[in-house]
DNA sequence: CGATGATGTGTTATATATTACCCTTAATTG
DNA sequence: CAATTAAGGGTAATATATAACACATCATCG
């Protein structure tokens, strides 16, 4: 990220929750920083930057964060097609015209 | 991310199918990359790397696609202290000293 | 088939992340 | 209280991301 002038609000502050969550995490499972970010592969100083919410701070870290507190699984479930309503209702109405089955609302139930 | 040496695969393929959510959601907005990536306030290039997979794409650029897309809220449930089950237990067992309630496992219901 | 738009890829320049230091302060423990 | 450790912050050097072009390929649609 670059500018950061554009960034809505909301995506700054679920960074920053992001941020927060990995932290609690951390401290629950009484890892210190400096040993966290060793097994991450990092200094701390970009731990903390990940643990401050800073948008910079790159997918890779953010992810071997949860990997290390064994919480990568969830990253999974981000954005999951099979769970992404409008996306399924969009697409659906935007196929070839197909032939109807009985009822004419039968793309309504979003 | 500088080396990707260490990088276990758990983490690499996380990533990568995050991009393939992206853009899988993406396509079903009937969006394309250049729209997509103007909306983000990024290069067509950066939004190829983020559904490519790339783990150096940084988090700001991944939760604005997810803005974009609407689907930058699923971003708050990722390691939320409330689900951290493994979290609450090590912290309830670190805790100092406390008084007994009843019987002697009430840590074992993990 | 031809045209248009979408996408992939390359290059150079710039901005920024990350590292490896170091120093300081706060917190925890003996 | 003293000692140890965790954590916050600063700097210079290096690595990398990103932007801004440009060109090529592929698919889609008229």
């Amino acid at each position: 990220m670059t500018l950061k002038m554009d960034i809505p609000p909301e995506v700054t502050t679920a960074i920053a929750r992001l941020g927060d969550h990995i932290r609690i995490a951390r401290k629950r499972r009484a890892i210190s920083m400096a040993e966290m970010a060793s097994r991450m592969f990092v200094t701390r100083k970009t731990l903390s930057r990940l643990e401050n919410g800073e948008p910079g701070v790159s997918l890779g870290v953010f992810a071997m964060a949860l990997w290390v507190l064994g919480l990568d699984r969830e990253l999974l479930d981000v954005a999951l097609p099979e769970k992404d309503r409008a996306g399924i209702f969009l697409e659906r109405r935007r196929l070839p015209q197909r032939i109807r089955e009985k009822t004419d609302a039968d793309d309504l139930d979003f």
